[in-house]
DNA sequence: CTAACGTGTAACACACTGGTTACGCTTCCG
DNA sequence: CGGAAGCGTAACCAGTGTGTTACACGTTAG
């Protein structure tokens, strides 16, 4: 998993799905690399389960499944603990009230195929 | 530095570093791969600044740089805040009284050379 | 001084990663 | 139907990363 964020391609692909679900090709679309290439970047992450993958139609939506990501920030947590933790955590509680402001408005689920790979 | 802790070996490594202070020698012996590779990968971790060596007499000690994984750590959070967010906090928020409790008895800073690389 | 220690570096072999082009398989549409 | 659209896979190639052995260099010790 550590390996999927290592490729900064894919990082950017984690970006871009941060905000919105979106399908194979427009993410392909946006990256100067072939449309196979990314394909591939998108297997890693799936595989990785960093991202899942909804069969709609003949095309393929991607959208992060951020429960994944939890467990990474958890592991690195034992070593932000190690000195600065307080000031780290002031830093997170000023986040979480801006977070919770900017929560309206996501995405509804719908009901189709998942694979989770 | 994402590239860094994608391998597991620098991983364990870190893991060795985040309790005590460690030469290169004696970190190359917990693996069973060859002194030089260790030395390679600590290189690695030197240069993305996770560690910091301090030169001793003959040996160089490896230590954390905590500080940098916060910047990890911030990136990460952007797509734990998609969701679950809460609930993640109040996993940290328990944690720190733990965490606050154990920072007492940490090794006092000594003055030798630095090389943050 | 000289020998042993503790580490990093160089040179090399080899597996893996990431890119490309060609191709195959479903799904929609005229 | 039959062709176009949307994606994934296969085969291939170049670059990079990781492991090994041999070696160089500064430091402590006898």
């Amino acid at each position: 998993m550590a390996a999927a964020i290592a490729d900064p391609v894919r990082r950017d692909i984690l970006v871009m799905l941060r905000e919105q679900r979106l399908p194979a090709g427009e993410i392909a679309d946006r990256f100067m690399i072939s449309r196979p290439a990314v394909s591939r970047h998108l297997r890693v992450l799936r595989e990785s389960g960093l991202v899942r993958d909804t069969l709609v139609g003949r095309q393929r939506l991607y959208e992060l499944d951020a429960s994944r990501f939890a467990g990474l920030v958890e592991w690195l947590d034992q070593f932000v603990r190690v000195t600065g933790w307080e000031h780290r955590l002031d830093a997170l509680e000023t986040e979480v009230y801006r977070t919770r402001r900017e929560r309206r408005a996501r995405g509804p689920a719908d009901h189709r195929q998942e694979n989770t790979a």
